[in-house]
DNA sequence: AGCCATGATATGTGATTTCATCTATATTAC
DNA sequence: GTAATATAGATGAAATCACATATCATGGCT
């Protein structure tokens, strides 16, 4: 009866839009029917979470667990978006996939 | 087929016992049975989103969309931002309210 | 030691809801 | 008209729910 959040889909359709993919673009990427990712930009659906972490990766995004605590400053962090910046240096290790296109991200 | 990565399924059952509650009791909280907080720990069933999201704001986190290149640096801040405090230099803008700091612990 | 009660967790069955896929079509915008 | 998006069938798979039950701990008891 829930439905994801509008800010979900509204940043999921932004980011889709800020690269310049169709709706079947995403899906072609994410394994997804075309029909599926206007369901749920739509809000009319609301995905299992690996469908949703599917999409939202191939859409350069992650979606990550913090404290409620903590929402404020990562809000903040992402707001300020230094994407790439190499300001802060990795005292992490950036695991898992890498996912291959990447590239550029926008033509 | 998909799983929820084990990660989100061991940081929920983390937060679970932090609180020191029992599935039943979470469950209670969240509006599910008892029956499927298990199935979704032991990774035997991948929830929906709004499932998710309701599970982890019961037990005082949240899932936030970030894009990937800022993944490390909220891990970071999730790391050693522990829940509350304000001590840290502020490698992130804050533009809300941050009321006074000033406190420090440092002994 | 053993035995029993209690609590927490995992598993099972059956019914319901709904996601997910497929195909086709209507709608909207260029 | 073409392309992109939204909607609507039908179908299969899986989540969700509510029940019961098995398993696995702990603790208290004679």
């Amino acid at each position: 009866m829930d439905r994801l959040p509008e800010n979900i889909s509204r940043e999921l359709k932004a980011a889709r839009l800020r690269r310049g993919w169709s709706q079947a673009e995403v899906g072609n990427r994410a394994g997804l029917p075309q029909t599926h990712i206007s369901g749920i930009e739509t809000g009319r659906i609301v995905p299992r979470f690996d469908t949703l972490l599917d999409l939202v990766r191939v859409l350069g995004m992650d979606l990550v667990l913090v404290p409620q605590s903590l929402v404020p400053a990562v809000n903040a962090l992402v707001r300020d978006g230094h994407t790439g910046k190499a300001d802060e240096r990795p005292l992490y290790a950036a695991d898992d996939d890498d996912g291959g296109e990447g590239g550029g991200d926008t033509p």
